[in-house]
Order: structure tokens, then sequence, then C-alpha cells
DNA sequence: GTTTAATTTAAACGCTTGTTTAATTTATTT
DNA sequence: AAATAAATTAAACAAGCGTTTAAATTAAAC
């Protein structure tokens, strides 16, 4: 079996490593943690990966492949601006909320680190997306629904940071409003978290003083 | 001397730990690595703060003292209700820039509900903090300046969750907004950044469908 | 069925970690 | 000046780390 594709049993170890990763930070878990987890051998992990190092290389690549694409698709949707807007919103709170792991990765991990070979593919997602942002809003703003003065790049970090802001403070929320399972506070990402942010986005693009 | 007050060379300490940390995270700073830095010997850190753990809460309580007093004050001054939202909005950007690297910790390191516990103190002032708001915040809703259907808890992650997001991806912005030098970036997030976060929270404050 | 390759394993490697010890230096008090 | 307390140090500790080894097991090829 070679080592380079995805067999099931790399999965397994990513998936894991995912999970772990996003727990206890990069440095906080152990290889020992993972096998354990995964219920592998340590020395697999070298097996297959080659080192811990690589092993977060190939999880960011098997993570970070086709949320492009998602939202490509969504840009030649036949909607009006807002509910594309209302669709992009759902479609990264989504996307982020189940891969909240590798998101987390990538957003405290690695700008700590200088990993700037994998950061270069990321950065290229990251305009590739905004460009696409920046379509919708500037067909609404020709159309006269959405106010001229937003800053555009400014949009993501208010849709995406609120979210991360609300998760990073799991503990906090769950406590204060009562989501005492996990199904609860994934209920309330999927609905009330949503909402606010769609509310929040549509206010800043059509409010007028 | 007392080894619970906080003296220049614990001071010291703290300084240098605030840095490692927010550079390569809790579990990835060795307290060799911080006392190599602070010029200490490595048993100074037992000896001053009883443990790592204990280092950490010593920062946290370190930093971020004085700032529900801050806020506190904030909501006895004769302000409208939207000139106080402003206002708190610039009290916690300005205080979070100021303080990346905490803040940084805070969010990274505090996930684990592990942790969480160690760490009441701080759940309490961000719980303060909350109070505050939702004062302010039901002082416009019952002047009839602000909407009711906002979630008050959710208002702090969109206002926090956006700098942090952006400060997130300072590589990213600084070169599509060609920020260039650290001036412009600061200046950037004092004026625009600020003034969008200010602009999103009145929005969804006082947007009317 | 034998040979060859791929997978899996337990054990050990060298190194770093956080913390503790006990001795020494420095400062304070009597 | 002597006695006591505090601060600082080098060294050692056990535990955990990522990684490597070499042997054992399983699968594939001939």
């Amino acid at each position: 079996m070679s080592k380079v594709e995805l067999n099931d049993k790399k999965i397994q170890i990513l998936e894991v490593a995912e999970k772990l990763f996003s727990e206890k930070g990069f440095e906080g878990t152990s290889i020992r943690d993972i096998s354990k987890m995964a219920k592998i051998n340590i020395a697999m992990v070298s097996y297959y990966f080659g080192s811990k190092e690589r092993l977060l290389e190939a999880l960011l690549l098997y993570k970070t492949s086709d949320l492009k694409l998602q939202i490509e698709l969504l840009l030649h949707e036949n909607l009006e601006p807002l509910d594309k807007v209302n669709k992009l919103i759902e479609i990264y709170i989504n996307r982020i909320n189940c891969n909240r792991g590798i998101y987390r990765i990538l957003h405290f991990e690695l700008t700590s680190k200088k990993r700037e070979e994998n950061l270069a593919a990321f950065t290229e997602l990251k305009k590739g997306n905004l460009k696409s942002l920046e379509t919708i809003v500037k067909e609404g703003q020709s159309k006269g629904i959405f106010r001229k003065d937003v800053i555009i790049p400014l949009i993501t970090p208010t849709i995406m940071g609120t979210f991360f802001h609300f998760h990073m403070n799991k503990p906090f929320f769950e406590e204060l409003l009562n989501l005492n399972t996990e199904t609860l506070y994934n209920d309330y990402i999927k609905n009330s978290l949503t909402k606010h942010i769609q509310q929040t986005i549509k206010a800043l693009l059509v409010y007028e003083n």
C-alpha cells in the first residue's frame, strides 16, 4: 500500500489528529495521544506521515480542498444579492462548524509559526473567497440595495470572527445560554448564531442613516 | 520579600511570559525559554509562581485587572446609549490591541474546560462585562432607540471576533490593504476597523426592516 | 508453497519538559 | 557582628516527548 495516498487508516489518524489538535492544540497533543485514540501503534504516525509536522501538513491539505468550489457555485446561482450573502454566511458557518478543528489550527496555530509554504495555498483560497464576496456585494450596490460605504474586506472578519469568538469561548457560552448538550450547542450555532450574523451583515449592508 | 505581591522581577517574568506565550503558545513555550529570556534561573518561576499553570493565571490577572473598572466607569457616564456602545467598542478594541499577546492566549489557550475551571476569576470578569453591555443595550431599548430582537450575548463575539479575525490574519490584510508599516497597521485598526465595528453594531442595534 | 514486500509491533533512543532539592549567596533583623 | 530570612543557583529528578530500530506479523507476488 502506498504511503502517499490516503487509505482508511491514514484518514482515521487524520480525523483523530484534528480532534485532538483542536482540543489541546498542536504542541499540547502528543503522538501517543493520537495513536492511543486512533488505536494504532505509536510508530504508525511516523511510518505513514514521516513526522508530527508532516502529519499537520497532510491534515491541512486533507481538509481545505473544496470550499472554494462551493462558494464559486453560489456566485452563479440565480439569487438576489441579499439572499446570496445570507447563503454565503450559511456556507461559511456550516463549513467552519463542521471543520472546527482545522480552522482553529489554521487561524491560531499556523499564524504563530512561520509556515509560509502552507500559508501560500491558504492565502490564495482566502483571496478567491474575498473576490467572490466582493462580486456579490458590488452587485447589490449597483442595484441600489446595499449601501456603498462598506469596507468589503472587513465583512469576512465580522462573519468568521463572530463565530470564532463564540466557539473559542464555548464553555462560557455553554453555561450562559444553558447549552448543556452538544446537540443544543450545535443547534444554537446553526440557528441563533447564524441568524445573528446574517442579521448583523444585513443591517450593515442595507442600513441607511 | 513576599511571594504574593508583584515585585519588579515577577513583573519582568510576566512580561517575558506574555511575549513568548503569544508567539509560541502556552504549550510551545518552556519555562527554560522564559527563564533564559528573562535572565533568571529556571527555578525562579516555580519559586515565585508555584507552577507554569499558576504563572499563566498570574499573567491573566495582571493584564486584565482594570478593564472591568474602565467599563463600569463608562456605564455611569452621562451619554446616549449609542454613544456608550461606540465608546465601549473603542475601549474594547484599544484595550485588546494594546494587549494583543494576552488576548491571543486567552482565546487560544482557554478553550479547554479543564483550564477554564482553573481561571474562574476570568469568567467572572467576562460575566460582569456582559452585564454592563446588557445594561447599556436595555437602556437604549427602553428609550425606543434600539430594536428588541437582538441577542445581547452575541454582540461581544461580533465586536471582539471581528478584531481578532482581522489581527489573526495580519499578514493577509497587511498585503491586501497595503499596511506596510506597523504604524499604518495600528492606524487602520484605530480608525477604519474600529469604525467598521461601530458601524456594524449600530446598524444591528437600530436597523428596522 | 516459497519468496518478497508491506504493515504492525514493542522496545529503546536521546532529548526536553516541569518541578524539586539542597547548597550558596545576598539581604534583613536582632 | 551574629543570626535569621530571603533570594538565587546548579544539579538532579521523574515523566513525557518525537522518533527510530529491528523483529514479528500479515499480505502480495511469483
